[in-house]
DNA sequence: TTAGGGTTAG
């Protein structure tokens, strides 16, 4: 019997084991009668929560008598890691009025939950539980504090809890730079960095990956080149997770050799290193490569997740050619993931932009969970082919399944009234964006409100609009005007506004091509020429002046 | 003589 217990021991103090097998164990541990033991129970909570059986994970816990603060905290964590945070609520709350007492590992754990669902005003009552519970300078409740309120944006709070702390620890360093990353505070964070290597800490991947997703959107590839040589000197770029962001920082800046140099010292890229190469090619418009990268690793025998699969469905959209496509649907279909929202929306896209919308709105048809970015996507995939009336019935939808519809629904919306030349309606709906919705009008809105104003011979009515708006105007909306005027060939606005733009804006080149290519195609060659006086031009000065030739000039 | 955990990537 001895033997048995022993041998059981040690299979519970395994990290991970599978549903049959804890079955198995957890039958073991009721008839041995150490089911009401809070060791046992936890470890065996533990399992079914790794295996996502939350109902057997709870049954565990209320069948447990004596519950330690172990026991709590696995159960919490349980509802927390499946999203489920009223269920995870409820049972800290009900921890709070019971006998045992919660530990800084719960307020944590509850703390990350409320970030997870950007739940500030709980966030900051748990932080005043912390305080209240004596733990106001506990190093695991502070760094998860410090990461949570830098997750919600609230970065100057974050630090105001950082800097709270005596002597922080490698990890208090971490969750503080790790924020100024998510803000994008590059600046900050190597201030950070020096500061904690001064007191004699040295960094982790942790701590890398922290200060490389703060350069991230700003194209400091020299601080990045910098901070990259830095990793490798620490050997730290072996890690999968500094590999991915230093491969994420390359391709934004376009600088896809030196992505793939990275990607290429790691030992066994993951799933996601892969994935930001894949998206990396993307982005920087080689859609082939990344598919040819996409084949690659299925080739390895790995499997792709559903953000790999969007990936490389948008991919084959830009590319718009059905084939690659349609494999991809294929592998979806056989994977069990083509109903995840994401890979859905995706294939939806992809096929109508290659052309055959039913095929997206049968997708559309048969999801069984749909969100807004679905929704969104079958919209302006309506819009685009023309078919308004129908995006509208989406839209509708949309308002009764009680979703909020965002800036991308109305984009939608506005791109098919334009397609379809709905004046009146687009005019609606931008209405009741702004005054219904409160969502701010961006370039895009404005772009097809002109359009739509425009191709309805409204131009007057449209460059009023695109006057009243605060300067400086984006050059996407004047080009839509433009284009207008080109169309409806009324030369003379487009003079009046060609003037406004000269004079106005002298800097900007876009709008001198913009405006000498319309004058062109009207044949007004002595106009192009005298611009160019305007403008002080030499041909290499305006680029791209796709129908002007040497012959005309 | 047991257990958990605070910071990271597409």
């Amino acid at each position: 019997m001895k033997v048995h217990f022993k041998s059981l021991l040690s299979q519970l103090t395994k990290p991970n084991q599978t549903l049959p097998r804890t079955r198995i164990l957890h039958a073991l541990i009721i008839k041995n009668r150490l089911s009401i033991d809070p060791f046992y129970a936890t470890r065996i909570l533990r399992f079914y929560a790794i295996n996502n059986d939350l109902i057997s994970a709870r049954n565990v816990f209320d069948k447990t008598p004596q519950r330690s603060v172990f026991l709590w905290n696995s159960i919490i964590r349980a509802y927390a890691q499946a999203h489920e945070f009223l269920d995870a609520y409820v049972l800290f709350k009900r921890l709070l009025s019971s006998e045992t007492q919660p530990d800084n590992f719960t307020f944590a754990c509850i703390a990350r939950a409320c970030a997870d669902r950007f739940d500030v005003e709980v966030l900051r009552v748990v932080h005043g539980k912390v305080v209240a519970f004596g733990l106001g300078l506990d190093f695991i409740c502070n760094s998860a504090l410090v990461s949570c309120y830098s997750k919600l944006g609230l970065v100057d709070e974050a630090s105001y809890v950082f800097s709270g702390i005596d002597e922080p620890d490698l990890v208090l360093w971490n969750a503080m730079i790790s924020g100024y990353g998510s803000c994008g505070d590059w600046k900050k964070g190597i201030e950070l960095f020096n500061a904690m290597q001064n007191t004699g800490i040295r960094p982790d991947g942790y701590t890398m990956v922290g200060l490389i997703t703060a350069l991230i959107d700003h194209n400091s590839i020299n601080v990045g080149e910098t901070i990259h040589a830095f990793c490798v000197k620490c050997c730290l770029a072996l890690n999968d997770h500094v590999g991915s962001v230093l491969v994420g920082m390359y391709s934004r800046c376009k600088s896809m050799e030196f992505a793939r140099k990275v990607f290429d010292s790691l030992v066994q890229p993951d799933i996601v290193s892969w994935s930001t190469l894949i998206a990396g090619f993307s982005q920087a418009g080689d859609h082939l490569k990344a598919l040819e990268f996409f084949r690659k690793l299925l080739m390895t025998g790995r499997r792709a997740d559903p953000v790999l699969l969007a990936s490389v469905l948008t991919a084959s959209a830009q590319l718009a050619i059905l084939g690659p496509g349609c494999e991809i649907h294929g592998y979806a279909v056989r994977h069990e993931c083509n109903t995840e929202v994401l890979v859905s929306s995706a294939l939806i896209d992809m096929y109508a932009k290659c052309g055959f919308l039913e095929l997206g709105i049968k997708v559309f048809e048969k999801m069984p969970k749909r969100n807004l970015v679905s929704y969104n996507t079958v919209i302006s995939s309506l819009g685009l082919y023309g078919r308004a009336r129908d995006a509208f019935q989406v839209f509708d939808e949309v308002l009764r399944e009680g979703l909020t519809p965002d800036e991308a629904t109305f984009a939608g919306l506005l791109c098919a009234c334009c397609h379809s030349g709905l004046v009146n309606e687009g005019q609606d709906y931008f209405r009741m964006m702004t005054n219904e919705f409160g969502i701010e009008a961006k370039t895009e809105h404005y772009v097809h409100m002109v359009k739509l104003l425009g191709m309805d011979g409204k131009l007057e009515e449209a460059y009023d609009l695109i006057k009243s708006l605060p300067e400086p105007v984006s050059p996407g909306i004047w080009g839509a005007l433009l284009s207008c005027c080109d169309s409806c060939k009324n030369y003379e606005l487009l003079e009046v506004i060609a003037r406004y733009l000269l004079e106005n804006e002298p800097n900007n080149c876009s709008y001198s091509v913009m405006i000498s290519n319309l004058l062109a195609g009207d044949g007004r060659w002595d106009d192009v020429k005298q611009l160019r006086v305007e403008i002080g031009g030499v041909k290499g000065k305006m680029p791209g002046v796709s129908r002007i030739s040497d012959r005309n000039y």
